[in-house]
DNA sequence: CCAAGACATCGACTTCTGTCAATGTGCCCG
DNA sequence: CGGGCACATTGACAGAAGTCGATGTCTTGG
C-alpha cells in the first residue's frame, strides 16, 4: 500500500553490501517497471495530452482488457510511479518524475557512490580468492 | 542468451510511445534487478574486493543454497549487467557499469527526454478527456 | 429514479519464477 | 590417475504474477 519507504535506506552503505531490507524496497519498486504492458502504460501517458491519460485512453493501443490495465494501473500507483487524479467519471494518471530519478540515481550509482560502486575497479588482487 | 539488443531502440520515440519491442527489451532488463537476491548480489560483488567475487563467497552472506546463487547469477550474466571471467576452478564476477548507465538514463529520462518524458507537464487541457 | 458509461474488484485459470536436492563437469593437487 | 573442490545443470515443486470474464460501485444525463 505504502509507495516506497525509502530508495536508499542505507546511505552509509555505500562501500557495505546492501541489506535484505533495502534489497526488498527496491525489488518492489523495480517490480513494478519490470514488465512490458506497465512500461508501455508509462510511456503513453508521458507521451500522451498534459501529461496524463485515463484509461479508456490506454485499453486500446495496449492490446490488453480493462480490467488488466486497471490492474496494471494500480501497480503503478501503488509503487508510486504514477498518481491517480479522479474528475467526474474518468481516472486520469500522471507520471511521478522524482520517483524515477531515485531509482535512476540507484542504477547510474553504478559509476558514482552508490550500492553498485566498485570501490576498486583494477588492483589490489592481492587477496583475490578470498578465504581460500 | 544475448544480453540487450538495445536498451533505446527507438531514439526518435521521444515524443511516441514506446513500442511492444521495446518495452519487452526494457522489461527483461528490469526484470533481472527487481529480485532482492540479485540485487545482493550486485551490491556484493560491487562492495568486493577489487570489484569482483566468486560464488563461494556470495553464498553465505545471501543465505542461499550455491545452485540458486548459480542461477542467479546467469540470470545477471545475461542481462549484461556482470560479466564472468573463470580463472582456475572460480568463476569471478563483475559488475558492467555501462549497463547500469543504460538503464539509469531510461529512467531518469522522466525528467528529461526520453520515454517517460510529459511534453506539457502542465497544460493545453482543452482536450483533455481524450474522445469523450 | 432509471439507464448508461467509466472504472474497480473478484474469482479462476495459466504461466512464470525462485528455490532446493541431486547430479554432472572441469580443474587442481597429491 | 584418483580424489576433492568450485561451479553449472537438471528436475521437481510451491508461490507469485498476468490475464480475462463477470460483477460491483459511482457518476452523469435524461
Amino acid at each position: 500500500m505504502l509507495p516506497i519507504t525509502d530508495l536508499s535506506p542505507t546511505g552509509s552503505l555505500v562501500r557495505e553490501p546492501m541489506t535484505a531490507e533495502a534489497a526488498a524496497d527496491l525489488s518492489r519498486a523495480f517490480k513494478a517497471i519490470a514488465d512490458p504492458g506497465r512500461l508501455r502504460l508509462l510511456s503513453l501517458i508521458a507521451a500522451h495530452q498534459g501529461g496524463e491519460a485515463c484509461v479508456c485512453d490506454l485499453t486500446e493501443p495496449l492490446g490488453l482488457t480493462q480490467p488488466t490495465v486497471s490492474h496494471h494501473l494500480k501497480v503503478l500507483v501503488d509503487a508510486g510511479l504514477l498518481t491517480r487524479d479522479k474528475r467526474g467519471v474518468w481516472a486520469f494518471f500522471a507520471v511521478v518524475p522524482a520517483t524515477f530519478d531515485r531509482l535512476a540515481a540507484v542504477l547510474s550509482s553504478a559509476t558514482g557512490s552508490g550500492p553498485f560502486a566498485s570501490p576498486d575497479p583494477a588492483g589490489s588482487r592481492a587477496s583475490a580468492g578470498g578465504t581460500h
